[in-house]
DNA sequence: ACAAAATAAGTGTATATACTCATAAATCAA
DNA sequence: TTGATTTATGAGTATATACACTTATTTTGT
């Protein structure tokens, strides 16, 4: 543990929102992503397999609209998913444009593999955060998403 | 404007915290990386100048612990900065393992052609998410930045 | 003083993010 | 029908993120 941690233990609020925001998703991810390390999946690749298993074959664009994600970011974020063969995709008969996205039987292993995984840490989050700002902070950036910024 | 984006114009809170916030951040990054791109910067170049101002010539180690950055990421991040003339890295005299970073005359200077850009940006996100939810929001994050998750 | 431990930083590698541009296919309008 | 437009996707480029490993330097314990 570095000296320099203690400049860091009693932050003040952050004057600029995305600065503030930006700093606690890389502290949140890195949590999550130790926590899922031991089966090979970082919690955006968690994420991913998690609603591609809810969503059935779908084209990558409605995906990327699902998962809040640029397009082409999509595309590149499942190159690994795919040579693992966690995931698949094959070309659409009814749109040759569209290409359907879709979960292995090896992609729905892991991510079994994963789940009590992802459930300790969403338990520990809340015991360490406590389960009213956890809630509260899930809310908030569920309705800060759904805000027009254009 | 496609179809797919009537899928994500009501979310749900999503179930995963750590899933939630990061598609909140790309959100208001995108927003704040927009609005600065006029001047040649992303909201996280913004950010990394504007502490800097604030705490003069520093170790890149501290400098990367009051943003809350993995030591190495804040490297690379400082390439394009350093390539541009924006911020100078020198030996310190002091401890030759040592590192200290500056900004130049050139980084005040866009800092300071950002800033107007940057309190527009803020201004417009209380405006349409809300002053009191951008308030919450901010301290929530901050407090879950000072959470200790290891 | 010197060997061991701690510290500061860089490099290699891999994934994450998104902009611009290019291509192919479907749709629409005259 | 056919030419213009919209839509779905991929490729190139650049930055962002962080782990494991390495190197150089300082500090510490004896």
């Amino acid at each position: 543990m570095s000296i320099y941690t203690y400049f860091v233990a009693m932050p003040s609020p952050d004057r600029c929102s995305c600065h503030g925001l930006r700093k606690a998703t890389r502290h949140l991810t890195q949590f999550y992503d130790q926590r899922l390390a031991s089966v090979g999946l970082s919690i955006g690749q968690y994420a991913l397999l998690g609603r591609l298993a809810a969503h059935g074959p779908i084209a990558l664009g409605a995906f990327a609209a699902i998962m809040a994600m640029d397009r082409t970011t999509l595309g590149r974020n499942l190159q690994p998913l795919e040579r693992d063969g966690l995931a698949a995709i094959s070309p659409d008969p009814a749109d040759r444009r569209s290409r359907l996205l879709a979960l292995t039987p090896e992609g729905q292993a892991r991510l079994a593999a994963a789940r009590p995984l992802w459930t300790a840490a969403q338990d520990d989050l809340e015991a360490r955060f406590g389960a009213d700002r956890t809630q509260a902070l899930r809310l908030l950036v569920a309705e800060l998403l759904a805000t027009d910024l254009a």
